[in-house]
DNA sequence: ATGAATTCCTATAGGAATAGTAGGAATTGA
DNA sequence: TCAATTCCTACTATTCCTATAGGAATTCAT
């Protein structure tokens, strides 16, 4: 019942990029230090962002990573489902050794339950965005930042 | 993100003891039968709704397992919880071995919207009751049954 | 051109959670 | 007394998640 660590280290990630998008990519390695990601894992988390089109990638010295589209403009939802695969349409779990009609009346008693479980789900990570949380996250350096100077 | 099959198994269970509800005790074998759930393991179930206090057992012959409550009171979020654990304050995943400021940082990050999406999902399952699934599923029997006659 | 840096691909290992099975003890009604 | 049933504990199997590893492909800088 909760996003995979994998797609944390996504969001995590994905942040770090809203964060640092500059003219030049941002590599793998430094993202996992900052983040606190294993980085041969982050390799494979990035790999699935830049397959669902949520990130460029540059091969080769000097490569790494950029957003393709504006913080604000991609949701944890669509991350998520890079990484988790889709939300609304994940695939039931039933035992498939069952006669057909049994199913059926399981679907239609349980399925509506679970279809709207999963568009409640889907609604609140489609309402949060990459701006508000890398926006979150800098306030909070701020924050740190001032503390320090007292 | 989904329930468990054992909460599955669970919840057809106590629909199964919504619709028989009569004076004598209901054994889980007929239920396992009826809702063809493997025998052994919907015990467990069973037992793990008797803890949580959604069932009565008799034990010995002739016994079984009564619902505690009437069908319109009991919610699917109990069942759930009685099989899968507390929704909303289920424990966070973040991987231990980090500094507690990063720690910190993400929580406040991330932590907001992973317990927003608990409280959605425990929303929509505090919203159906067992005597609503029960309902339905006699409304297919019969349904199914005009059908033969045809 | 060469070499270092980096992403990309594939395989695999370890561990945790889930699903299911098994044996037998305790209880109870007939 | 016996058969039926829940209850308790342990174990096994399977799947999923997390992480690591080796090396191929690519690319920039010098």
């Amino acid at each position: 019942m909760k996003p995979t660590l994998k797609a944390t280290y996504a969001i995590l990630a994905a942040v770090d990029l809203a964060l640092h998008n500059g003219n030049t990519p941002i590599q793998a390695k430094s993202i996992a230090r900052r983040q606190a990601i294993p980085p041969r894992f982050l390799e494979h988390v990035l790999n699935s962002l830049k397959k669902a089109g949520l990130v460029e990638s540059q091969r080769g010295a000097q490569g790494g990573y950029v957003l393709n589209r504006m913080p604000s403009d991609i949701s944890l939802a669509e991350i998520v489902e890079a990484l988790d695969g889709p939300i609304l349409s994940s695939p039931q779990h039933w035992p498939v050794a069952q006669a057909a009609r049994q199913i059926r009346k399981r679907a239609s008693v349980l399925g509506n339950v679970w279809e709207r479980l999963r568009q409640a789900e889907f609604t609140v990570l489609s309402d949060v965005t990459l701006k508000e949380l890398a926006d979150r996250h800098q306030q909070m350096e701020e924050g740190q930042t001032l503390m320090y100077h007292i």
